[in-house]
Order: C-alpha cells, then sequence, then structure tokens
DNA sequence: AGCTAACCGAGACGGTACGTCTAGTCTTGAG
DNA sequence: CTCAAGACTAGACGTACCGTCTCGGTTAGCT
C-alpha cells in the first residue's frame, strides 16, 4: 500500500519493513490503537521515525498494512465453509464461530482499530475489502451455491445481499452494543434468513 | 452526559454550554472528527478551555453531546413507520429513506465522527443506544407488530432479531464499501427478510 | 531582549525564566556550545520547550541572555580600575588579571560561545555592547583621563583607539592562537602603547 | 590535510575534491555558515555523501579546507608590503586596505565561516596560523624590520607583538561592533602604535 | 444590598507527539 | 578498490495540542 513517492522500491529494507508491521500490531493489542504513535512504533521496531514516513503516509496506514500483511499470510490457507449437507447447520456453525472471534478480546482490539482507521480514511475500504474480506464473502458463495444446486434455497435468491444480510448484524451488535453477541442470537438470524417472516401458508 | 464530580450544575453558563456544543457540530462538518482539537472548539465558541474540561471527560464525549444534543431535540418529534397495511411496501420506503440519508455527505461525516468515537470508547455506546437508536427501533418494533397482528408476518417470529437484519446491512455496507448503497440493496433486504431463502413449498 | 510579538509579559513565569538561563549556562560550560540543544535545556530546567520558543527565538539568543544576565547581576559591582598614581603599573595589573581569565577553561568557553553567536548573528553586538562591554571599557577610560590630568599622557591622545589596542590583542591571540596568552604578551602590550615604537628622541 | 586514516589516498579523485571544495565555499557565500550542510555540499557537487566523510572529519574541516584551498593558490603571489621609506605611510595605506577588506560582505561572510569554525574546533588554530596568518605577518615583519634599520624605530622594539597590536584593533571592531571601521580608525592605531602615548619631551 | 464563592475567558505552563531535517553509517551497482 | 546514489538509525528541530494551573472579571445566591 506505500504511496509511491519516490524512494527507491528495490532498496527498501525488508527487514525494517517487518520490523515495522510487527511492532505496529504488539503494540495496538497492548495499548490500543487511540494511543499508538509512531515514534512508539520507531523506537520498538529499532528503525528510524524516517523509515516509516518514507513508506507510509500515516500512523492509520501502517496499522492498516500490519493487519492485512497477517490477513495476507493467511490467505493460502482453506478459508472454504463446511459443507455437511443441511445449511442451516453449517451457516450456524460457521456464525457462532464468528461470533467467539467478535467476543474475543485481541481480535476486538485489531477490529476496532481497523474500523476506526476505515472511518478516518474511507479510501482505505476498497483495500480492506480486497484483501479481507472478499477471501470469506467468496466462500459463503459457494456454500450457499451448494445449497441451491442442492434445492435447499430459491433457485432465484439474491445470494449477495444474503451473505451481508448474515453477516452485519454480528458487526451491527459488535459495534453499536445494541445487544449481547451470543449463539442464540446467530441462529435465529439463520433461522431468519432461512426462512424469513412470512407466516406457514396454511394446508389446505 | 458531564461527569458531576464537584463543580455547581446551577451555576452553569447555558450560553457556554451551547457554543461548546454548536462550535463542536460545525467544526466535525468541516474539518472532520480526525482533526477536532479542543483548543479549536474553545476558541470558535469564544470560551476557556477549562470550561470545557470542567464539563466534559474528552473531546469525543463533546462531540458526542453535541450530536445527541441534536437528536434530543428532534425527540418530540413523530418517529413512527407509516403505515399503509401493507408490511414490505412501509419498509422499502423508510429504508430507502434512510439510505439516502446515509448517501448525504454532512450526514455521512456525523455519522463517521460518531461511531469512530464509539470504537475508542465502547463504554459510550450504552448512552448512544438510549438516546439516539433506542426511539427509532422502538418505531420499527410498533409496525411490525402491527403487521404481525394483521397475519403478514408470523406469530412466533422474532422481531427484535428481524430490526436489526434489516438495519445492519445498510450500516455495514456504509462503513465497508461492500457495495453501493443503493434503493435496490434495500429493497432486496426487504424482500429477503420477509420471504427468506427457501424455496417456495411446493403445491401438493 | 525577548521579541516580544503576542505573549503576555506580566504572566511570565520568573522561575522558568531563571530556570532556562542557568541551565543554559550550565549546560554551555559542561557539553560546549556546540552541543547546546532546545530539548536538553528544556529538560535539564524540568520546562516544556514552547516555554523557550515563547520567550526567546533561537537557541543563540537564550545563550546570549543567559550569560548577560550574569553580566547584568554584577553591573552594580565596583569595575572601576586601581589608580596607584601609575598608569603603566595599574594598566599592566589589569591585564595580567584579564589575561588570567583568558586562561581559565570555564571562562573561555562561555567566550567561545558567545563570540561564536555574535559571529553568527550580529545583529546581537549593538546589545553585548552596551550589556557588556560597555561598563568595562568606561572604566578605561576614567582610568586614562585621570593619567592624562596628571601628565603621564599626551593631552591629545585618542583615549578610545587607545583601550581598543590596549584590549584587542589579548582577544586575537585567543581566538587566533597566534601566541600564549601571558603576563609578559600583556606587558609588552602597555609598554608599546605607553611609548610608542619610536626612537628616544636623541639629547642634544 | 585529510585525517588520513585508512583511506587510500592515491586513488582519490582530483575532481571530487575540486567539487566538494567549490561547493562549500560556495554555498558560504551564498547561503552562511550556519546553514551549510554536508548534503547541499554533496548535492551541489554531485557527489556521494561518503566521498566527503571518507576525507574530512566535519563539516568544519571542509569549509576551513575549502577557504585554506583558496589561500594557498594566492600563497605563491607577492605579499610583501610596500617600502617608501616612511614606515607610517606605509602601514596606513595597508590597514586601510585591510579594513577595506573587513568591509566587504563576501569577504566578512567567509572570515565569519572561519572564525566560528576557530571558536568550535580551537585545534583547527594551528593550521589556520600556518597557512593563512603566517605569510601575511612575516611581511609586515619584514617591513618593520627595513624601518628599524633605517632608525625609524628604535632598535629594542618588540616587533612581533607591535604587529598583533596593528592588526587586532581591527578585528576586534568587526567581530565585536565596537565602533566603525574607517580609515581614521586604522590610521589614528598607526599613530599610537609608532607614537606611544607619552607626552612629547618638554623642550630644554 | 452587599459578600463571597464559583464560574468564566484567557492564556502560560510542563509535557507528548508530530512530521521534517540533517548527521553520520551502511548498502548497492557501475566503472 | 572508489565513486554516486540513496536508504538506514538516530535524534534535534520547531509546531500543535494536550490537560493543568493561575489570573482578573463577572455573576449567582446566600446572608
Amino acid at each position: 500500500m506505500p504511496p509511491e513517492t519516490t524512494p527507491n522500491r528495490s532498496r527498501r529494507s525488508e527487514s525494517s519493513r517487518r520490523a515495522i508491521l510487527d511492532a505496529t500490531y504488539g503494540l495496538v493489542l497492548e495499548k490500543g490503537y487511540a494511543k499508538l504513535t509512531i515514534e512508539a512504533i520507531a523506537a520498538r521496531a529499532g528503525v528510524g521515525k524516517q523509515t516509516i514516513y518514507r513508506w507510509w503516509p500515516s500512523k492509520g496506514a501502517v496499522m492498516f498494512d500490519s493487519f492485512l500483511d497477517v490477513a495476507d499470510d493467511r490467505s493460502g490457507e482453506d478459508v472454504a465453509l463446511p459443507d455437511t449437507g443441511d445449511i442451516a447447520a453449517d451457516l450456524k456453525a460457521v456464525l457462532r464461530a464468528t461470533v467467539d472471534e467478535y467476543n474475543d478480546a485481541a481480535y476486538s482490539a485489531r477490529l476496532r482499530a481497523l474500523n476506526a482507521e476505515l472511518l478516518t480514511d474511507p479510501k482505505l475500504s476498497a483495500e480492506l475489502f480486497e484483501r479481507m474480506l472478499a477471501p470469506g464473502l467468496a466462500a459463503y458463495l459457494t456454500r450457499l451455491e451448494a445449497a441451491r444446486s442442492a434445492g435447499e434455497i430459491a433457485a432465484d435468491a439474491d445470494l449477495e445481499t444474503a451473505i451481508e444480510v448474515l453477516l452485519s448484524p454480528i458487526h451491527y451488535r459488535w459495534q453499536l452494543g445494541t445487544g449481547p453477541l451470543t449463539h442464540a442470537f446467530t441462529d435465529s438470524i439463520v433461522d431468519l434468513v432461512l426462512t424469513g417472516l412470512r407466516p406457514p401458508r396454511p394446508r389446505d
């Protein structure tokens, strides 16, 4: 993500880059994003401040990169959703795991930093989307398409919207605190999304 | 929201309070929340810095108050959802209006500030919920209960979850930029929430 | 000497002023002027950097003030030259004392700082002259006038020039290292200035 | 004069040496010594910084060398003082020329740089003396000895001291600003040094 | 109808961090 | 090897704000 002004990329010190990214990652967890400073990053990374300013335009960009860097490390991993043949059960299992992550203090701290930066600089969202969100969303899409093929889901269903409708309530509650982040909550989202609010058609 | 330590509330200058809140509100729109400073607020409000520190614990609290203050002004207003007898049409109309607000630059700027502060200081979410969110959510609940009584919605539907499922995708897209905030998007949310993904039960 | 922009003089903290001046004075002696930094002054004085920048335009100005401040403290003291009735003896005694000062390491360090700053910013010389040099030169003038009245010195002698001719060789040797700063050197200056180079007029 | 550590002198690039010295000389005149930086020298000379650090120990040494280099160029020139047979007239003419130089802005700027460096690093004075001062002082000595032989000056006069007494007041006024640098001033120095302050011996 | 304690505007203070600049060292690639 | 180029660690620069602390002036609410 470096802004590439004049500095010569080929001469860049990889060890400094790593040290900066690691220091940033650690400091956000320890002190929180609001108390993250460039000076602290430089000190912990054993790096001159100028080396940070040479390659990143802002503190937020460093933090952003440090998290995306971790995400990239995982990008080779298998992100496929389970497929037991029961779409409801599979979605519930995945969303339960997701909500457990949100309830983890360290994960939550990183997420807060990332979202705060996103709110400060919305231009970053495209990059965030591509490097962090897209792989996960694609996995959901694959699973839902399989369910559609299996006849569990209506042929004309809008799957892209469905994915966001499944995931966003978790993010919403986490950020706005409108209610507890429980397995019951995610289960009820899955039920709702799969069956809708409409009343059962009366037997005739 | 003032923390009330020792200062005597009855002696508080209402004109200073108003000037501070107004200055804050204006500065967030003009410069953005990240560049908001206590000194700038004090200067624009024609107020000593100490007067701010006396009544608020942080910059975020002032900003928060300045927005809630606007919300409180509206609290007498009618927040009821329309009821034409067609729950799908009514929800679509309301969500279209909501999405239009999110697409407004000024509203979006304020929302960014509010959410950024919330991520920095999650303790504020309870207050935010009570003063800004609760009235709106109550209105949704009222309308959905009416629909349930009318038989448009299943008797055992989880309406609280349904409301969050309706609203959160808008917030999600707005914040993460996963897609365009259009009327088509909100319409498809409503359809999804009302009918679900399940295929129509075959006529027998 | 503060440049007086906007800050309100009457609110100035005298204790901070003193601490800054004292810290500067001490640091020049310990580290030398070239290694004097505003940060070190602020740290030793227990003062914020801004408090220095508020009242002085540059590091040199602070140093300058810190030395003139010492000079001012002495300004009430008696700076008169001795008067034994023998102008040669009196001048030799005073110049021997002067040269001893120049040979003192601490005095020499301060003098180096002062002169270095003067070379960097010649505008300071007027102030230096008034506050540090003028009193001393006046004392010489008084003594030389007494000698003139006593007939030891020609009635039409240019005393102002004579004073500079007496003092400047010491400064010159000290700064350029053209030779050793000894009592023999200053004695010979006095002899030269009093009798000149001309051969004695032959007795006829 | 390079400090001679390890680098192999024979491989040294003469063109780089010249470019560095010339760039330094020019930058001192244009920006002043205080704003002279190694980076600016390297940039103007079209030279890597390391090439400067390899051959000189400090910025001051480069500047010093750049000026002595000019002085060395002149060392073949005739520096003898005029000899019209009238020592007073000859000295006045030379000192007038000297003071004119001091009043020249460019010469004064160089002199400031040189003296500032000398105050910062007194170890340089020996070198300065040998390469810049000594030839001039020797010329004075030659002329004064001629005057002594001619009977214009007392046989036992201390000529070395006399030379410093003649020259130092100019340097003193230039640096401390104790008075104007005029021909009248230098003339009166010559008169004073030649005749002294003593009153004319009464005719008997 | 004062008195007096508090709040008020103002802004200097001790600090922290900023983003920039320069020093002096180290690395790379060309000659 | 030396050299130009320039990235590196280090740390001071001067600025912007932080949150605290006086300072007079003013205002509210008790005597």
